[in-house]
DNA sequence: GTCTATAGTGGGATAGAC
DNA sequence: GTCTATCCCACTATAGAC
């Protein structure tokens, strides 16, 4: 779940038309099925749906919907790509009228916390599959690179835009550490079971000017070596 | 598990009546199953093992391991109790010969990375489970609360017996932050291909120096009141 | 309370015919 | 691309032995 940013379907198998278009026939069947999964995990959770279920739902074969999707945890990235338009628009509206670090920060924060709500409640089904290393899911996966990256540069306009003052070593490296923030923020989310997840908007509210004062921080002398090792440390540890 | 074995011995021993505790047959059958389980996970994974696998390795049968495990997740749940306390063995022989800090801090987390190892391999699956928050195996949960404990008080250790100067409220604190740090470097270790996990030693090596001097940091008055911060969100947000 | 044997059920995933 | 038939395995149920 992580970043809910998801990544485009690509369990698609090409079959004939190339240039990564499907046939309008399969295009539809495959729309079929994903309205049909969604509809099912809004209705009964992730554990309480069955491949059979979607299938029968989606008036195909149980074999036909394993033609389009390889696994059942395929077809939660629909629902990740949901979310994460539904994200992407919210962010831009907010960040159209706020110039202030924290204030940028702090609304993109909240407006995924508002924006996923409605999906709290299955949210731990699907987390546990994206937490998984080897799962395409993960944040963290190369399959998840284009859905990290849009998420990241959500991060960079927070930061770009802003009037934030900092070492400029770190500036280059702070929206992958705002995104790793809101991993940060996911994993606090999906165990939050407070109503409205008042706790994760609470944490977030004061999160965020720890987080201004600390990058405002950086630019003295005695934290900016630190500041520099600790860029220099995610970098080197990131690949 | 590894606490519930406290039958004292008499002469004529009862049959059974174990108060809140195993009769040594019992434990007997469950270490059995345990150790056939741990061994095939290593032999071949998580996916790999079976329940049945499992019983027959065990040379019990199938019911028997299910009387005993509930489910197969619940096996994983003895690994994490095994390699706790395989940790804190460990990092005390470590800890006993260091006064060091940043030294003391390195050997815990190495010592973990050196027990995990052997499962590595297969540590995604058992990762999936532990992410889904309502999931007893969850180290957030309720369920795991008495290997947390034990986690943190290993933390306590490292930061009473260092000569570690840091700002007096983050002191308290600080045995829980760096458990969070371990959480963060079991999340990268499990995301971790290279060999012998040698990227998680490297941020091991250098991520505790900058910890180190971080916490160092916060005597100074320009830090005092962000690390105060920090520490009052931790408390307000824990609970 | 501990254990066996056996016979299910349900659901994720696959094979191969068409 | 779509189907039917099937496999595999986690898990359950049951009935009974000691």
């Amino acid at each position: 779940m992580t970043t809910l940013t998801a990544v485009p379907d690509r369990a698609v198998p090409p079959p004939e038309q190339p240039a990564g278009g499907l046939t309008p026939k399969a295009a539809q069947t495959r729309a079929q099925i994903l309205e049909a999964a969604l509809g099912l995990f809004r209705e009964s959770g992730y554990d309480g749906t069955t491949m059979r279920g979607v299938a029968r739902a989606a008036d195909v074969s149980l074999g036909n919907a394993y033609y389009y999707f390889a696994s059942k945890e395929h077809l939660v990235q629909g629902f990740y790509d949901q979310i994460q338009v539904a994200h992407a628009e919210a962010a831009a509206s907010a960040l159209a009228s706020e110039t202030g670090f924290p204030e940028r920060l702090r609304a993109v924060l909240e407006t995924w916390v508002d924006v996923a709500a409605p999906y709290h409640e299955f949210a731990g089904a699907f987390f546990k599959n994206a937490a998984e290393p080897r799962s395409p899911l993960s944040p963290f996966s190369t399959e998840s690179t284009a859905a990290r990256e849009a998420s990241i540069a959500l991060y960079r306009r927070v930061v770009e835009g802003s009037d934030l003052k900092v070492a400029p070593a770190l500036r280059a490296q702070l929206p992958e550490l705002l995104w790793l923030l809101q991993m940060g923020v996911v994993l606090f989310w999906v165990h939050d079971d407070s109503p409205a997840q008042r706790r994760t908007r609470d944490l977030v509210a004061n999160a965020v000017p720890l987080v201004d004062r600390l990058a405002r921080l950086t630019r003295l002398p005695v934290a900016r070596g630190l500041a520099d090792d600790v860029v220099a440390l995610v970098r080197k540890v990131r690949g």
